[in-house]
DNA sequence: CCACCTTCCGAACGATCGTTAGGTTTCTCA
DNA sequence: TGAGAAACCTAACGATCGTTCGGAAGGTGG
């Protein structure tokens, strides 16, 4: 069922990726739903409200994303699937993972401090992946996984700036996968 | 010589960059110089010109910082002299690296089309680094550079995130070359 | 049929927004 | 010494901001 409610989020999520939180006024977004902005009261107490509920949905999508990931078999193929996961959320919810990757910082308190804790949860989630890579064998012994995961991280997290809907979200994983993992240089030593 | 313009512009910089261009008020940037607010238009025109003027400091340094990369020599050490050179300017600037990154797109009209072609043009630069090295046999053959030079761009680009001023960006720097050039997995081949 | 719920209108609220304008202070330099 | 420029103040402008409120339309279920 469509509520007026969700369909005021859908559009806040599309006008706070488009034109900026502070870009975007109550006044837009009644026009979004052809309204009056008095009348967007009688479903959000604030515009705030708006913001936490897309950015509390990013977060969902996101760490869902990373619940489809085995937590079994080899490593590298992990990898992959975490980025092919991510990138899915981004090319399909691409205004969700706009402000959860961008817009976020405008919210204030107690919901800002939540959201960052699940951030870095989401975060640590991925950078466990190439700690647990190099204990197993499966990446180099002396790799800094810290890096290699801020490398990763920093590939899916800026995708939202170029990745358009509809785009070969796997076929692009796969290939930041190659690179991450047997580099530039040389071919694959395995 | 220190003039209140240039002051005015670096209480720009630092607000937009902390609590973005439309959360910043004309009230705010005065606050910053000790001023009340309608002081500041002896100085600029419109808050507009402010964030037109901080945008394109931010192109002029990182272009600046690719014009200390070499044009001869080994395409290798040119990748790592390119991202050092991107990093030490997001650590030394981070507000006007910030501005260049996020806050760009409230420019309007023909100023917002200008700078996006001077950030194009940024990034083709680093582009050609990657199909250079593939094309003088330095990086491998099969090696799809766009996609390289996409991988890399995130990097740096995510950088003012959470770079801080300070960091010993050479240091971190060739640990992303490293990482992209030889990987995660095995041991470099040459 | 009536009570209720959801949705919206229309008007207004005080606050804040970016900007303008006239007048004053302070300093430089010819 | 006095003209001029740079910097700032004070006050106000119209516009827009997010939010409130009383009332009304329309549909649903008892």
């Amino acid at each position: 069922m469509v509520t007026r409610r969700t369909e005021l989020t859908r559009a806040a999520a599309r006008l706070f990726a488009e034109k900026g939180y502070h870009g975007t006024s109550v006044g837009d977004l009644a026009q979004a739903l052809g309204v009056q902005k008095g009348s967007l009261y009688a479903h959000i107490s604030s515009k705030a409200d708006l913001l936490w509920e897309v950015a509390r949905e990013g977060s969902a999508a996101f760490h869902a994303a990373l619940d489809s990931v085995p937590e079994e078999g080899p490593v590298v193929e992990r990898i992959r699937a975490a980025l092919r996961a991510h990138l899915r959320v981004v090319a399909e919810q691409l205004d969700v993972a706009t402000v959860f990757v961008r817009e976020w910082r405008y919210l204030q308190g107690e919901r800002r401090e939540e959201f960052v804790a699940e951030r870095h949860r989401y975060e640590e989630r991925f950078r466990a992946l190439f700690r647990e890579g190099r204990e197993l064998g499966e990446l180099r012994a002396d790799l800094d996984d810290t890096t290699a995961a801020l490398l990763a991280l920093s590939a899916v997290n800026w995708a939202y700036t170029w990745l358009r809907p509809g785009a070969d979200t796997d076929a692009l994983a796969d290939r930041f996968t190659a690179l991450l993992l047997d580099g530039m240089r040389g071919y694959a030593t395995r």
